[in-house]
DNA sequence: CTTATTTATGTTAATTGTCAACAAAAATAC
DNA sequence: GTATTTTTGTTGACAATTAACATAAATAAG
């Protein structure tokens, strides 16, 4: 019996009994109390279980606002600024690509009450995001990055491949007024290239904290972008040395 | 000092800090360790808080288990033990395919702590359950079918066509000794016939509330099956008349 | 297939936490 | 003021935990 499996008694048997005890579970399964023990510490590592005195309980973890446990991450005021000034752009019966990250993921928050629109994207996140609403959700597939929630590969390369829609939200890691848009993997910055290309036009949503960054792995110059949404912080770079192609909007806190 | 403001002091504590310490509290309060620990005795047995070895943690009230709020639905105690016979069919570095599905979800669920495998699923719930374990997961890519969060469409079918795993677990809306697996749409029918062509083995999960019953559209035979889970409401059903090539295991309630 | 290496498990002894029992002290009742 | 109850501290027996080492099993490497 592998030590998963025999991990997995403990918690069915939590499931059920409240409190397990960690003589009678040796017993049962033909183990040490010392090789249950480490169970018990590995699942309390885990998170799941709490170590009591000679057995344990269940760790039951408080309750999540939305579907993910979306703890408020850094610049959280700055994404949303973001994202209110990116919907303004979407119109009805739009086809909307969003690219997987925290900003974009804000975005369909507030996408969660249209209509008749359809929204293509990689996360996971956003998908159960949109889960309850009336938006028509398409997910690339792919492999899913773990604890991200992102869909990377060949897989999803090939979907996108195979797609055209009207609005594409880029969320970036790195922007640089020479280099252009920057990922840190070849993978994404793959996944980003081919996101570009399908969309009828491209709107990179990004903090302040990403301007004036670079990354390993090149996604497109900022020639190919039909505007940028970011923060205030944005007035520090320098707007003017931006292509004049470029429409740079600016969130800012309302009245 | 009164034993109830000590008490109150050691709340309010826990309120803080998660967990306290039984010697650090008898030094702080200037009190014996035996003091604190009949304390947290007193309190145990209020349900205030849990004992744990040299100290104690909040008892926090009853919430929810996973990711997604998963009302306990019907037959969930069915399912758990199917949940459970399944995974003693995986082997470490399968691959498998999961049918979206809350029977399928158990499955997930138990799957979380394995290493070494690949989970495929066209449902998004499932790919969240296992979003933070060790576990390879692929999502299929498709239409988001809304408040199941299964991926639908011809993206999913074509991304199964070009597929093959070892092991597939299909759930099912209805199941007939002479009709065989039946779904209730065609679009449903068609995904999980591709996933019976795509698997080495096709295992049917699905607890007796499915059992003699039909719907519209055809999946498969049972002759296609390599085996079936259910619970034992199944005896009641005629497992005899299954067809001999046809392995049936019942779960049931451990001794 | 064999050997090396990692991982998992068992055993022991030292440490630490727990409990029960009793005694002392403090609070309360009469 | 004394009696009674409640609370607290102390002690020793016992149980649980941990660390350290040895052994076995599984996995990877050659």
């Amino acid at each position: 019996m592998h030590p998963n499996e025999r991990r997995n008694v403990i918690l069915e048997q939590l499931n059920k009994k409240e409190k397990i005890d960690i003589d009678a579970l040796a017993a049962e399964l033909n183990v040490s109390a010392m090789t249950i023990r480490r169970d018990l510490n590995y699942l309390e590592e885990q998170e799941q279980i709490i170590r009591t005195l000679g057995g344990a309980i269940l760790n039951k973890p408080l309750v999540m606002e939305s579907s993910f446990q979306t703890k408020e991450g850094k610049h959280a005021a700055e994404k949303r600024l973001i994202a209110r000034r990116a919907v303004e752009l979407v119109q009805e019966h739009f086809t909307i690509l969003l690219d997987s990250g925290t900003t974009t993921l804000e975005i369909a928050k507030l996408l969660n009450q249209k209509r008749n629109l359809t929204v293509v994207t990689n996360d996971i996140k956003i998908a159960a995001e949109l889960m309850d609403s009336e938006v028509k959700v398409i997910l690339t597939g792919g492999e899913m990055q773990n604890n991200i929630g992102a869909l990377f590969g060949p897989l999803t390369e090939q979907t996108l491949r195979n797609l055209h829609v009207d609005l594409f939200f880029l969320g970036a890691h790195a922007v640089h007024l020479q280099v252009g848009v920057t990922a840190p993997t070849f993978e994404k910055a793959s996944i980003k290239k081919l996101m570009v290309e399908s969309a009828q036009a491209t709107w990179l949503v990004a903090d302040s904290s990403k301007l004036d960054q670079k990354a390993l792995a090149k996604v497109c110059d900022l020639e190919a972008l039909s505007g940028v949404i970011s923060d205030s912080g944005i007035k520090a770079y320098h707007p003017r040395e931006l292509p004049e192609l470029l429409e740079v909007v600016t969130a800012e806190e309302e009245a």
